[in-house]
DNA sequence: ATAATATATGAATATATGAACATATGAAAT
DNA sequence: ATTTCATATGTTCATATATTCATATATTAT
């Protein structure tokens, strides 16, 4: 749980920015809240964040690219759904945060 | 610590992203780590991750602004420390995501 | 085969961001 | 007062990023 004093590696740096830009999105973060509960299907996620269909497909890929999400297929219709409850304590340390922060 | 099914609103979901893009960077990365366990000045945080001053600085005064460092002045010389505790789970939150990714 | 629907992708544009450089500020010492 | 040292700040530049628009792919229905 502690690092005892030593900077990780560059390796290990760039992997924690990199995981944490991703969550550094306000469309990013809507997706993943909006499929937080249970699987939706693009044009869904699209609705319930307000936002075009090909933005949405834009970030997905990318969520699912950083792992963040993964997808199902059924007939013309993709379902994505967390990648795993991992998400969900990242976004929970999070929302702490700021609210520590007031 | 479950949000049932509603996205956060837009302002919570701005700070959320807002916060995490702090840690969405490598030098800031490496600043929190170079101070995770005592106060350093800056010129000391500049010579551990091999950066000029100036960029330091600069990354400073975002993460102070973000409250995830303060600052404590002796002199001429400028110390820094972790704003909280909190930060270093946050930071050992993403540590457990990258592994896991492997 | 063609049309319709759901999603993905590529290019273009606008904006954001980090680093470098030069310079400014502030504090201590001479 | 001036020099020196530690830090901060403004500007510029290059790069990264998100969104939009148009189009492509894939699947199902007719």
């Amino acid at each position: 749980m502690d690092n005892r004093g030593c900077i990780p590696n560059d390796k290990i740096i760039s992997l924690l920015a990199d995981a944490f830009k991703i969550f550094g999105d306000s469309t990013r973060i809507k997706i993943l809240y909006s499929i937080y509960d249970s699987e939706l299907c693009v044009y869904d996620i699209a609705n319930s964040i307000n936002m075009t269909q090909s933005a949405v497909s834009h970030q997905l890929s990318i969520l699912k690219n950083a792992r963040l999400v993964k997808s199902r297929k059924e007939g013309k219709t993709v379902f994505y759904s967390l990648d795993d409850s991992h998400i969900k304590s990242i976004l929970n340390v999070g929302l702490n945060h700021i609210e520590e922060k007031e």
